[in-house]
DNA sequence: TAAAAGCATTGAACCAGATTAAGAAATGAG
DNA sequence: CTCATTTCTTAATCTGGTTCAATGCTTTTA
């Protein structure tokens, strides 16, 4: 059950037998159907969740109902809105299984104790949100300076998995295209 | 010399005076001209930078030669190409001041023992990173969602200096725009 | 197993913003 | 103070991508 988890927290931090057990009671399992909200905007999001086994979106929702995809998890990804984490203020993004998934989730207060008693944790924690910080940078750059078919052939290549699990529209989502114009872009993909 | 960054530092940990004074052993300073380079793409990042006075841009360019601001830093700001520093890999990024200005760097090896003997600094450096991540995931989002008028007058509330001290044909780099097409922009609301 | 709902494709009309080109205005270095 | 460089503006034309609408295809769900 901890299996996946840990070996993810090893490859950052080394950590004792102790250390590990008292980390997994901090841990809540949590299993859901596709399609199920694991956060709307509006609502405090007490949680950062873990990815065990699934699919999921984090998503945004602008003025006009438009909706913007931050984010594809897969097994081994973590999921939550930070800013209403971390500022324990209402959430402004949504959160989406998109199959059937199995979470372990860390609540706000667990986290805090983590740090205080491990403090080693501080360090995965920053080191997973560098990484993330790495990764939007480079997607802000791609959708001002790439033209869309670009950006699309790059996501495939980068996430060569997630266009069989997550429907078309949702990408289009993602790179900041309408369905229509992506699905012509895959036509003429095709046709060389 | 110290005042600034240490009450910078103090909004988000608490530190001895021996703490203290250690950090700012740490800290190199540095005076430049503007339109000096503190990085350019392909060099090494061996410093994060905290901007005492004056005021810097971050930027990338791709492959046509197009440039993407990333960032407009001024007093109280650090700038860093933080892929390159913490993986102590070649930068993709480029740092160059745009009026005189004064700075303290740390470096990788010296952030690193800073960590080691006091942990509380990667909470600090967690919150910073934690903070700039929003901060990019909300112009990700606005540059798919919102039209570039929308941008222009979201930046200009969000930052009210900066349009007073970097010229406007970076501010349309920016925010994923020609320089062109800006200054319609600004005529435009102008006329209202 | 049918009906409904969601999803992908295609084409025509349209628009936000890019590109090109030129000149005007501001700024800074000598 | 003055020339060179950088910065800003305006206008014409072009294009990547949107919007709208219609059609067929898959999944769900009852």
């Amino acid at each position: 059950m901890y299996q996946q988890i840990d070996t993810y927290v090893n490859k950052c931090i080394s950590l004792s037998k102790e250390e590990l057990e008292y980390f997994h009671s901090l841990l809540q399992y949590k299993k859901v159907k596709r399609k199920s909200f694991l956060l709307r905007a509006g609502e405090k999001c007490d949680f950062e969740a873990y990815l065990v086994k699934g699919c999921a979106r984090v998503y945004y929702i602008d003025e006009n109902g438009f909706e913007v995809d931050l984010l594809f998890a897969v097994e081994d990804w973590w999921i939550s809105d930070l800013a209403s984490f971390s500022q324990q203020k209402p959430a402004t993004l949504f959160i989406e299984t998109i199959e059937d998934s199995e979470l372990l989730l860390i609540d706000y207060k667990s986290k805090e104790a983590l740090f205080k008693k491990v403090p080693k944790f501080e360090r995965l924690f920053r080191l997973m949100i560098q990484k993330a910080y790495e990764t939007m940078m480079d997607r802000l750059i791609a959708n001002i300076s790439k033209p869309a078919p670009q950006r699309y052939q790059d996501f495939v290549k980068k996430y060569p998995t997630i266009p069989q699990r997550v429907p078309q529209h949702l990408i289009a989502a993602y790179l900041g295209v309408s369905p229509e114009f992506l699905s012509k872009i895959r036509t003429r993909l095709s046709k060389t």
